[in-house]
DNA sequence: CAAGTAGTTGCAATTTAGTCGCATTTATTA
DNA sequence: TAATAAATGCGACTAAATTGCAACTACTTG
């Protein structure tokens, strides 16, 4: 898929959702789509600068495109909420205890839903989950 | 173990680290002795009521009892740190995404550690884990 | 067991993350 | 190209967390 016809897609899909395709929305998907990592509504602030995204607009449009499916929000270490693409396969964090470094783990191995644990733990259902390692980086244990 | 052996324990381990053992800091245990589950610092000063811990007291002994290995921090949903007795055995946590409520899951499957996921992630060790599994409690599900 | 002191506390001011209402602007549609 | 629903920016606001500092206190030592 090339880029032209990606941006349409996205474009389709906002306004099947009667959201406008605006320059803040597509910059900021686009800033995704190149820093290949969590971010935070600071991290986009900041990585949008020339276009000079308003912060409320931030919160605004990362929360109506998470609600959309476009992005998914995913909770890391310190006191923001992080988003990332969600088109990206379902995997899991590695983030070094030191500088906050993060790397995705591929290949999810956690397994629930199994009756036992629901029985034990009062609960209806479980719909999900999320998995975070904590480590050193190679940077930092030089 | 009795409660004044268990009270002796901790004013030494607090002496060996330099901390002197204040009522703030024995109060602040003692509430998540009794209180078994999860606690942030907005939840500590309102169990704290009657003591009257100032807010930034709480934050610094939360942080210099993590600090210690008494507490251990947490990342639940929602904006604020949470913490829990570091002496608990390891578990997870199931989360009803509709009230909050927190259940401990014991019985950890997590493994880690093996050589192929450092070398892929560029991580020199890895030291720990957390996972939540997120769902609808009982309650809720009515 | 009194006094010195390192460590701790409370307070107030500040920073940070996020939210909200509203007037203005803009993308879309017809 | 005009109508209009949706989005934006601004500023004010809230709550959580952090910091500097003067006053206080648990602990050590003599």
């Amino acid at each position: 898929m090339n880029c032209q016809q990606h941006t349409a897609e996205i474009k389709n899909k906002l306004r099947q959702n009667k959201l406008k395709a605006t320059p803040a929305r597509l910059g900021l998907l686009d800033v995704f789509e190149h820093v290949k990592k969590p971010l935070s509504v600071g991290d986009l602030a900041q990585k949008l600068g020339r276009l000079g995204v308003d912060k409320a607009t931030l919160y605004r449009n990362v929360e109506s495109l998470e609600a959309l499916g476009l992005l998914k929000k995913i909770r890391l270490s310190g006191r923001s909420e992080y988003y990332e693409l969600a088109s990206q396969t379902h995997h899991h964090h590695l983030i070094c205890k030191n500088c906050g470094r993060v790397s995705d783990i591929e290949g999810c191995k956690v397994v629930a839903n199994n009756k036992n644990l629901l029985k034990k733990s009062g609960f209806a259902e479980i719909s999900g989950h999320s998995l975070e390692f904590f480590g050193i980086c190679n940077n930092c244990a030089k």
